[in-house]
DNA sequence: AAGTTTGTCAACCGCATCCCG
DNA sequence: CCGGGATGCGGTTGACAAACT
């Protein structure tokens, strides 16, 4: 007797998210919440999992994604929490507004684990590679070193919050990692010490600097709970109208302002039509105040999406859209 | 121009954890 | 406390596009 699947797969549709389907899921939400991602398909009219559903909103649809490549400040922060967390994405994603903990994972496995390894640094152990190891990591045939429990991160999990919240406030106190540099506050035991974490930031450390390029502005922010997945549990008491609109409201904004660096000559506007994060001046998450703009959007502004024919997995349904093409 | 390789990332899968009766 | 369903999480896959030969 196997585990029942989670929800009855014959005559389900998979793969990538068409138009259509986007705006049956978002018009669904945005007017009923979703009280339960396994009836939610069924509710909606979708022929799909609750799960993908589910996915589908927390990683692309949801209106306070930030969309575009993580910044270097983010990526740097990325790192230093990775040394700490380990592979917990989604502990991760939460320190990081607008991010999922899929788009970080992705981008560490493509990005940030070869930009260690070029600095010849283990990504697994965030320490030294030997010029052997760092050979045999530029061949690619590393053996996995498991210093901390990469391999395992679900075995730690068990350790009591407070517990781990504890030690890891006073190790970051000890070493003064950069991790907390921005107030935020980390609830998960260190895997690695602190002062063990060998990273080198002489190329984004001026992003703290006084010259900062970053100017974070958390004056009125309140972490969710746990994850970004808490995100979208707040949004899952999203109702019609007003109610909405308050819930923008009384939501404590993270106002992240992106001051224009030097090297700002590239394209705002990337081949794919997404813009470049390094070129957005100002950034307001949860930017949107009245739904009526989303309202809006669904139904007057069906370009809104750029469909390729075949799905829209690439439309330009992000953040900018969300804020600049509908308000 | 055509074929092949490489890189990226949305989406899926299966297990773990949470929650409720 | 226990069992079962719902949800969350992290690893992996595969489609697509870009780069290379």
């Amino acid at each position: 007797m196997g585990r029942q699947p989670c929800c009855d797969k014959v005559g389900l549709k998979k793969g990538p998210w068409t138009i259509e389907e986007d705006k049956k899921l978002i018009n669904f939400i945005l007017t009923n919440g979703h009280c339960c991602w396994r009836a939610l398909p069924k509710l909606s009219g979708l022929l799909r999992c609750g799960k993908s559903c589910r996915l589908r909103w927390i990683n692309y649809l949801r209106p306070d994604l930030k969309r575009g490549l993580l910044s270097e400040y983010e990526e740097q922060k990325v790192i230093n929490l990775h040394a700490q967390l380990g592979n917990r994405w989604s502990k991760i994603a939460s320190h990081l507004p607008g991010r999922t903990d899929n788009e970080i994972k992705n981008h560490w496995n493509t990005h940030i684990k070869k930009k260690l390894r070029k600095m010849g640094i283990d990504p697994l152990t965030h320490k030294p590679l030997s010029e052997q190891e760092a050979s045999q990591q530029a061949q690619g045939r590393k053996k996995s070193l498991v210093p901390h429990d990469d391999k395992n991160p679900k075995q730690d999990r068990q350790t009591k919050d407070e517990q781990e919240q504890h030690q890891l406030e006073q190790a970051l106190e000890k070493n003064n990692t950069s991790v907390s540099g921005d107030g935020f506050c980390i609830d998960e035991v260190p895997l690695l010490n602190p002062h063990e974490i060998l990273i080198d930031i002489s190329s984004s450390h001026h992003h703290h600097s006084n010259d900062d390029n970053v100017n974070i502005n958390t004056s009125k922010f309140t972490s969710p709970s746990s994850s970004s997945s808490s995100t979208s549990s707040c949004i899952s008491s999203v109702v019609p109208g007003d109610e909405f609109s308050k819930f923008f409201d009384e939501m404590e904004i993270l106002d992240l302002k992106w001051l224009s660096s030097d090297d700002s000559s590239g394209d705002d506007i990337s081949k794919d039509g997404k813009f470049n994060n390094s070129t957005v001046d100002t950034m307001n998450l949860w930017d949107i105040n009245d739904l009526s703009s989303l309202d809006m959007f669904m139904n007057e502004h069906d370009d809104g999406f750029v469909g390729n024919g075949n799905g829209c997995s690439r439309m330009v349904l992000d953040q900018d859209s969300w804020t600049f093409d509908l308000l």
